[in-house]
Formats: C-alpha cells, structure tokens, sequence
DNA sequence: TCCGCAATTATTGTATACATTCAGAGCGGG
DNA sequence: CCCGCTCTGAATGTATACAATAATTGCGGA
C-alpha cells in the first residue's frame, strides 16, 4: 500500500482512539517522525482528515485534532436517518425499479435467514452487516442523487456502525435488534412497493435511527450518567473493551 | 495569497465553468503547466476538488473532470432543504434559544425592509442574500449538530446558490420568490415559536425546495424539453449570459 | 515592571529530483 | 491472425532542500 493511504488509515485510526488529545497540535513533523515517513504522504493525509473534520487546519498553522465525542457520532447518525429516510422517501416517489426491489427483497431472505439464528461469531456479525449494509446501500442507490449519496458516505468517516460493535458484547440486544430490524426492513419494502413516500421516509428514518439505541444501550449497561454524551467516544466503546475500527 | 488556494480557486472556477470537458483527463503536469506552478500546490488542489466530488481521482492514474449537470445542482438542492428541513425540526423540538429567536426575528425585519421594494441592483442582491442566508445558517446552526452543519456546508461546493444568478435576469421573478420567501421564513419562525417540530420541518424543507423554482424558471425562460436536466449546467445558466460563480 | 519592537525559530509553503507504478505499444511465438 | 509477453514511457508517489510566514522569545526603553 503506498505510504500515502497507511500514513491516512494509521493517523485515522489513532485520532479515533484517542492517541493524541483533543485539541493537540498536530504538526507535520510530528506525524513524520511517528511514522517514519517524509512530510508529502503526511500533507496529504492531513488534507483529506482535515476534509473529513477529523482534524483541524489553520492556514500556515497546521492541524489540531478534533476530539470525537458520544455526542458527534450520535449527530452523525442523526444525519444519517435524516438522509436515509429522504431516499426512501424519493424511491417511493420515482417507483421502484424492477433490479431495485429484486435486489431488496434478495437482502430481506439474507436478513430473514440470518434473524433466525443469531450468533455473536465473527462470521455472523459481519454476514449481518452486509445484509442490512446491502438494504440501506441500494436504497440511497435507488434515489439516484448523487449528492445524497455522497453525503451519507461522507458521515461514514465518523464511526457509525455502532450496532456491530455492540452486538459483539451482548446476545440478548443482538437478537432484539437484528429481529426488529428484519420487521422494519420489511415494513420500509412494503411502503417502497405501494409508493406511499411519506411512510416509506418515515419507516426508514425511524429505523435507520434505532442505530441511536445501540449508544443508549451501551450507556445504560456501562452505567453512565447523562453526561456521558460529552465522552470521548473511544473511552465510551473502551468501557466494552473495544477499540474504535475506522470504516471503509 | 497561496499558490495552493490560487489553483484551487481558479480549477474549481474552470472547472464548473466548462473550461473543460465533462470527463477529460486532469494530469498534475498539465495543470502546472496551465497555471504556472509546480505540482505541490496542484496536488493539494486536486485532492480537496475530489473531496468534493468535482474531479474524480483514481488511484495511481490522476483525476478525471466531473461535468456538473443540471441535474445535479438540482439534487444538491433536494439534499440542502431535506438537512435544512431536520434542522428546524430539530431547533424546535429543543426550544429556542434567547439569541436565537432575537437573531431570527432581526434577519426577518431586515428581510422585510427588502421585500418592499425590490431592485436588480448589486448592493439589493447582496443585502437580500445576506439575509436570506442569516436566517437559513442560523437554524442549521442552533441545531448544534456539527455533522448537519458540515453536510450542508459540503453541498455549497456545488452551485447551490440558484436564485441569485436568476434574479440578475427577471425581476417579476425576483419579486415574487423575495415577498413569497419573506411569508416562508416568518411561518418557519412560527413553528419554531411554538415548537412544533413536525410543521417547522416541512415548512422548512418546503420554503428551501423553493430555490429549485429558479432552476425551471430558468428553463421556461430558455424554452427548453425535459431533456434540460442533463445539460452541463454551465451551458444551462450560460443560456442568461450568466457564468458559474464559485461559492465561499 | 510593563510595553512594544525586533530577532529568532518553529512550521508550513513551494519547487524539484528521483522512485515507482501501471497502461499501452510493440514484438515475437504459436 | 491472435494471444501473451516484455519493454517503454507517461504519470503519480516520495523525499528533501529551500523559501516564506507567523508565533514566540528576548531585549531595550519608558
């Protein structure tokens, strides 16, 4: 891989992770020498961070890192249903495409076969991951906007995926979830396929918010205060023994 | 100013003005060449240009130049009022703010001492503008929600910014979308007042589709088929006499 | 002691040489 | 004639020297 992309993943990972405080300085050298690396992969990291609000850029003052608390990834996901609920809300309104709703209803029986036996495997989690991922994807797919798209894929620099994570750390909220979830995909489909788009936007947003209750449940299991949306969001999932993973 | 910024600007101004085609290849070299520089600040360019989806870069083979269509103004704009729409939900499910409520109640007085008398001049437009946008980033940003704000401040890099270029060019136009527009943002702040999120929502999400009226406005203008929407949108406002204007 | 100016220094901005990679042309064998 | 290999070259990836800039330090005077 070319230095440019591991200098990106690594800083990326280690932001994420609470390696560095929130609000240090980050200057180009620093990185350099951390990771051995001249300063043009480094610059370049920087840039695309920094695009993504990962980090900070002063012009001619460098970078500080942006501390990423419970409350940022709860607004991401905020966004996120936002958006998801307009796509559904737009395929409704444009009909389905025959491919479209082939492809949807595929996903469904891979949700449906998996919500009967659910695991805390790794295989498991990740087979799950990529059925919900495959309904919510064609979907904002399907709206063709490309700017929709690019929005929601964006938010995906923040750590979303809470719910795999949370899965890994406890059966009963992992079986409750994946079982709604099949309910409400199904709910959202049906909604798509009558062209109702008001309830399919609605269907789709409520459930794409439920991602929320992962971070609640997390709360209420670590015990924490109403404070804990302040957190750093690392200390939040290290509470479970878990490390931040970067999307993508 | 910086080499760095002074390419970007200028790419991203030939970029949405057509300078080149839709497609074509956009090598470092001949950037620099174009523009007299070398390839660090090209570089830099490029990468935030494809953070915001005007060239697409792929890895080891340079950039390619996005055209931007019609079509694609027109979704941002979808995108911008469904986030702007959940902002106001938001800011009126927690309650307003003191300094909130007094700044959108000055934005409409002064958008109200606009409404009365229209004009076409320059000093009209920015003052109208200014306005209008004090109300719309006011909302998003009461909604505390960075991730909200940030996915609207990215859409910007597209040309949002419709119904200023088509007010230079139609003044029962201008007139209209001005004293409708006033009507818009004073029910919107009604909503907020009385907290009901559901109508502030939709109220919002309606009054800021509204720019999308620019948009057929000026194609029934021009007198163009249903074909219009995949027209480079330079070409489209180009049609008025009017060039792409970068945001920021 | 405090303020303001100037020298210093840390850090980014820029240019460029060299390394690496990948697409595509050209050649040779089947 | 076609397939596949190698070689070439154009382009990006990387390192680094040098320039420009802005914060900081330290000095001197009031």
């Amino acid at each position: 891989m070319s230095q440019e992309k591991t200098v990106y993943s690594k800083l990326r990972s280690m932001i994420l992770n609470g390696v560095f405080d929130a609000g240090e300085r980050l200057t180009e050298l620093k990185v350099c020498e951390a990771l051995g690396v001249s300063r043009t992969p480094v610059r370049a990291a920087l840039l695309q961070l920094a695009s993504q609000n990962l980090v900070i850029g002063q012009s001619n003052r460098g970078y500080t890192v942006r501390g990423i608390t419970v409350e940022d990834v709860w607004g991401a996901n905020v966004v996120r249903s936002v958006l998801e609920g307009a796509a559904a809300g737009m395929v409704a309104r444009e009909g389905l495409d025959g491919d479209v709703r082939d492809t949807l209803q595929q996903s469904l029986k891979d949700y449906g076969r998996l919500a009967r036996h659910v695991e805390l495997s790794d295989d498991f989690l990740k087979n799950h991951s990529a059925a919900n991922r495959v309904f919510h994807d064609t979907i904002v797919t399907a709206s063709k906007n490309e700017s929709l798209f690019r929005s929601i894929e964006t938010l995906a620099y923040m750590p979303v995926q809470i719910n795999r994570v949370v899965f890994a750390s406890d059966r009963d909220f992992a079986i409750q979830t994946v079982q709604s979830g099949l309910a409400e995909h199904q709910s959202v489909l049906a909604a798509l396929l009558s062209g109702d788009a008001m309830a399919a936007e609605l269907l789709m947003r409520t459930h794409s918010q439920k991602a929320l209750r992962g971070i609640e449940h997390v709360q209420e299991v670590l015990g924490l205060g109403p404070e804990y949306r302040q957190m750093p969001f690392h200390k939040f999932i290290g509470g479970l023994g878990i490390s931040v993973v970067a999307a993508e």
